[in-house]
RNA sequence: GGGUGAUUAGCUCAGUUGGUAGAGCGCUUCCUUUACACGGAAGAUGUCGGGAGUUCGAGCCUCUCAUCACCCA
């Protein structure tokens, strides 16, 4: 049967995988030999919404190379495939979709309701991203395929049978009784548009035009000082009486929550009014604010004027200031960036407020908490709104700090005139602005009450893993980087005020005494800004009914008398939880409604995916091996999943975690839509085959190297399949048996011997590189090997024997080119796995599929050095001959007669073994031994003795002579280097021995070369 | 501002304990010769970012400067 021209893509890589899939060929512990150690790779989960993009394609081919080669070795294999649940970009999917088809908004569904049209949308069109990743070739075991919500109470009974939430909440509860859970309140990112916390990773910070404004907070009661500016040599360059305190701020409408204006202590320019206090020159006349003047070791003396104005539940910065000096952080918007408009009239609070300041009047944090400092007129407007008017308000009263604008604008006669004008000082300048990476708004820190694992608690072991190498990172870079991180952890806010999640399972009751004949609540009902008291009792159980029990346990000891526990919503949640029904105490219940950062379930990925908590066999490939993942999320996954593997199971996931870059485009951009660059890794597998942009992947997989897809070198890799491809043609052509499954042959011809050689060495340097993760090198090395080695000479090689009469060396070159090109395709497999099966399929019988088959082990010792020096030999001299031949413009095709002076032994044996191949390769008519080389002639010096082409007439004899200089040149200075080295005493007495001798048997060879060199010159200098 | 990395052929990049620079693509010339034009043959191109140092010897180690990228503030 012949073959096709070239492997039709398109049409095959479907097929296999199907055969693949059919067969179970991906399942764990497929291929496994008896007793085999097991090999594990988790799957980073993409988003349950996600699509493959180039930077999954990448990492999927890195890790699927690793596998199917362990499998082939004959390990245990299992790459465990998921997806992520993905909270906030999940929710916003689906918020979208019932927009854009017209149904109920998300809160007018309600909770319940909206999470079944959720996994509805799950279900319909989440997940595509297996679909694409199989169209990648990756031998993923997806009947194990895992997803971090499942088994969740609020799935479909569809969705039920994984058990990932079990997982989830038996951690949560875990931590929780260990104690390195808890809540509080505390400043995070907080998204107004999705109006809940929002991780790190969420936030993209951007360089935006952003504006500084200078303004003047009066001192209190008309207080003035000397303010001095001096320059680096003491000298003053200003001294006036202030009654005020310039203090800079991108961000005015916070001075409302202030909570004190801070310098540094070494700051001379406002030593005289450290302790004084300053007015917040902003809100009504009347309750004017007046907030201390502090030190504190944050402010830059040489930013702005060297004075920050301190509110510190708007600013991360400022937050650790007002910690540091108790200062009262005064949350000034609400869950939408509005500001506030709860609470008591501003007057009261702004009164409470001043005691407060004063240090009149105690505080804790619900009591801070529960004020609101905005102003009557500030209050409802958005954030923005509020910055301007309180920009204009404070201008209008003159407290902006006004400087002087010298324009050119054109009169009414059209002259240009100057113009002075004294203006509101505002700087224009680039600031780093929050913004939520799926919302696009302005994230502002909120002071809100959150669930936080506490990371210094369960952060060593993380630590320690690395440092005592037990958990390798590559490349080494990433080490200091994860120290870096990892030293400076601070607490892992874990709560979202989101629906879609695992929801906190931890359920509150009322405060309550008993009381003479009735009962006394400690705490209030719980307010709009403040949901969930944190003083209220808690039960943290896997379950509701645990959580009931529990309860009524804790309220019967509590109130001597049978309690009845329900369980409401918390927003029915008020003065009605406990309720006498005489012979026992009604008690209401509700659960937190948030649910939990969606890193924590990724972070129990490792061991959540193999069943646990349930007894399960998968645990076998607990901890696995290698984790392949993008530098970008070493902190947000990696770090994590160290931390709750150890804290949870004691153990370390995995020994090595392979970090990559972001992949971009040819130019190092990183791709995005707006760009209009980005590379859809599926548009490359319709194009050029799944197996072409594998290759093209691994190929540009150098450690820590920048990654750069481009289209024509993934096209340069489906031509390197071709090749391959042409080359099983070629065998097919010569109707070389194609029995299947051979054995490796007894050659004893040079040709057969030396490229057994080079699958010897071929095979040791992959494996070599895919042990140190060098997947360019494993790449590189089968390229060389398939394409110059097998298909550029040993095919050529082959000719003249498969087509001549010595039907014994005829049998053993078949049997050795098919062995051969069946090594190719088995070492090719794992980057290239689809057009390898296929050409692999086209034996008579196979025992096994390609994707089984046995990695080879043999290695140096099929090294054949005679052969392999007679074959390079051979080829040195082919090559040469052609470069002569070209560099005389012989015509192609032309034969050439060759000539000799002497030929050693080594030389002559070479050259009889040989002679054939080299007079069809180098187009050679004959071989004649001469006395001397004829003048004229093109001297070609090989080791064992020179040849020469007698080209008389056809050579330009001055540009022959310029030609043969130039490599003298560069020979003598090659040889002035050894020479230099070599009479160098110092480097006999330092270098090495193995060293030396290179060096010297170099130096004998590089003579030689310059003797016949010097020759052929001298015999070209007397024909010309 | 802090951290990490990069700078090697026209382009994109390799170069593993220091031993005297490589690949792919592109380019030039020739070739449709019976596996392959998604091919074959030949060829050109590098003061390895600048400077200094250590060494017998530096693309690689040290220092310094410059430029760029990314991460964190």
């Amino acid at each position: 049967m012949a073959m096709d021209k070239t492997f039709d893509a398109n049409t095959a890589e479907p097929r296999i995988y199907q055969m693949w899939e059919d067969a179970g060929a991906f399942k764990a512990g497929a291929n496994a030999r008896d007793g085999a150690s097991t090999y594990c790779i988790m799957l980073p989960p993409p988003n349950v919404t996600g699509h493959l993009h180039v930077g999954h394609a990448f990492n999927h081919t890195l890790m699927d190379i690793l596998i199917r080669w362990k499998r082939m070795q004959g390990f245990d294999t299992l790459w465990q495939p998921g997806l992520d649940h993905a909270g906030i970009a999940t929710q916003l999917m689906v918020e979208k979709d019932l927009a854009a088809t017209g149904q109920p908004k998300r809160t007018e569904l309600g909770r319940e309701k909206f999470l079944e049209k959720v996994w509805e949308w799950k279900a319909a069109k989440g997940g595509m991203i297996e679909q694409q990743a199989r169209r990648l070739g990756d031998s993923m075991d997806f009947s194990r395929s895992a997803f971090t919500m499942s088994g969740a109470s609020s799935a479909p009974d569809t969705e039920k049978s994984g058990n990932f939430h079990d997982a989830v909440l038996q951690v949560f509860v875990k931590l929780y009784n260990d104690g390195k859970i808890y809540r509080g309140k505390r400043l995070v990112n907080w998204d107004p548009h999705f109006e809940t916390a929002i991780s790190d990773l969420e936030v993209e910070n951007r360089e935006v035009d952003g504006h500084m404004w200078h303004f003047k907070y009066p001192l209190a009661n008309g207080a003035t000082y000397e303010y001095v500016e001096k320059d680096e040599d003491g000298n003053e360059t200003l001294r006036e009486t202030r009654d005020y305190i310039s203090i800079a701020t991108t961000r005015p409408e916070t001075m409302l929550g202030d909570g004190a204006v801070a310098v540094h202590k070494d700051d001379e320019r406002y030593n005289p009014i450290v302790g004084q206090l300053c007015e917040i020159p902003v809100g009504p006349k009347a309750q004017r604010r007046l907030i201390p003047i502090i030190t504190d070791p944050y402010p830059d003396m040489t930013f702005g004027s060297g004075a920050v104005k301190i509110t510190g539940a708007h600013d991360f910065n400022d937050y650790e200031v007002a910690k540091r000096g108790n200062l009262p952080m005064y949350a000034l918007m609400d869950t939408k960036g509005t500001m506030r408009a709860d609470g008591k009239p501003y007057a009261e609070e702004a009164a409470v407020a001043q005691a407060i300041a004063n240090g009149e009047q105690t505080f804790d944090e619900a009591m801070i908490a529960a004020m609101n400092m905005v102003p009557e007129e500030y209050r409802g407007l958005d954030r923005f709104d509020a910055r301007a008017k309180v920009i204009a308000d404070i201008t209008a009263e003159g407290l902006a700090v006004m400087h002087d604008v010298t324009r050119t604008v054109k009169n009414d006669d059209g002259e240009k005139v100057e113009v002075t004008e004294t203006v509101p000082m505002v700087e224009n300048k680039k600031i780093m602005q929050p913004f939520g990476d799926r919302s696009n708004v302005v994230i502002e820190p909120a002071l809100t009450d959150q669930w936080f694992v506490d990371t210094a608690q369960i952060v060593q072991p993380a630590l320690d893993a690395v440092r005592n190498g037990e958990t390798k990172i590559m490349p080494e870079s990433g080490e200091k980087v994860y120290y870096h991180w990892l030293d400076n952890i601070e607490p892992w806010c874990i709560s979202r005020q989101l629906w879609w999640g695992h929801q906190i399972p931890v359920w509150y009751g009322p405060d309550v005494v008993p009381n003479f004949g009735g009962i006394t609540f400690l705490d209030g009902p719980p307010d709009e800004t403040s949901a969930v008291p944190t003083s209220r009792p808690s039960f943290c159980e896997l379950t509701e009914e645990e959580a009931i029990k529990n309860a009524r346990a804790y309220y019967e000891s509590k109130l001597n008398k049978p309690v009845t526990i329900s369980i409401c919503e918390s927003s029915g949640f008020d003065n009605q939880t406990v309720a006498d029904a005489g012979d026992h105490y009604s008690v209401n219940l509700y659960r937190d409604p948030d649910v939990l950062d969606t890193w924590f379930s990724s972070g129990l990925w490792p061991f959540g995916t193999l069943g646990w908590p349930a007894e399960n066999e998968a645990m076998k490939y607990f901890p696995g091996d290698v984790l392949i993942t993008g530098q970008d999320i070493l902190f947000f996954w990696v770090a994590r999943m160290m931390m709750m593997s150890n804290a949870v199971l004691d153990e370390n996931p995995f020994h090595t975690i392979y970090l990559h870059q972001l992949v971009r485009d040819a130019k190092g951009e990183k791709m995005s839509k707006t760009k209009g660059n980005v590379i859809d890794p599926l548009d490359m597998i319709d194009a050029y085959g799944a197996d072409a942009l594998r290759f093209s992947n691994a190929q540009m997989a150098a450690l820590g190297g920048v990654l750069k897809i481009s289209e024509d070198r993934i096209k340069g890799y489906r031509n390197f399949g071709t090749k391959l491809w042409n080359a099983f043609s070629f065998a097919d052509h010569y109707e070389i048996p194609n029995a299947g499954d051979t054995a490796m042959p007894q050659a004893t011809q040079t040709l057969n011997k030396w490229i057994i050689g080079e699958v010897g060495k071929t095979r040791v340097a992959v494996d070599a590189a895919l042990e140190t993760y060098r997947f360019n090198d494993a790449a590189n090395t089968l390229y060389a090997f398939t394409w110059g080695k097998v298909c550029d000479w040993y095919l050529e090689f082959s000719k003249p024997i498969l087509q001549g009469e010595d039907e014994v060396a005829k049998m053993e070159t078949q049997a050795t080119l098919r062995w051969v090109l069946d090594q190719a395709l088995i070492m090719l497999h794992p980057i290239m796995p689809f057009i390898t099966e296929e050409l692999w399929g086209t034996a008579d019988t196979r025992a096994k599929m390609l994707v089984h088959a046995d990695w080879p082990t043999y290695g140096a010792e099929l090294v054949d050095a005679d052969a392999d020096a007679e074959m390079n030999w051979t080829i040195n001299l082919i090559e040469t001959v052609r470069s002569n031949r070209a560099q005389v413009h012989v015509p192609a095709g032309a034969k050439v007669p060759l000539v000799f002076t002497e030929l050693e032994a080594k030389g002559q044996a070479a050259w009889d073994n040989n002679h054939v191949l080299i007079q069809r390769l180098a187009r050679i008519e004959s071989l004649k031994k001469v006395d001397a080389l004829p003048k004229g002639c093109v001297t070609i010096p090989m080791p064992g003795g020179t040849f020469g082409l007698p080209l008389e007439g056809l050579i330009d004899v001055p540009s022959e002579i310029a030609r043969l200089e130039k490599s003298m040149q560069k020979l003598g200075k090659e040889l002035g280097g050894l020479r230099g080295r070599l009479n160098n005493p110092k480097f006999a007495a330092s270098a090495p021995p193995e060293v030396l001798a290179e060096t010297q048997e170099n130096l004998r060879l590089r003579e030689e070369e310059e003797a016949q060199l010097k020759a052929a010159i001298a015999r070209l200098a007397e024909l010309g």
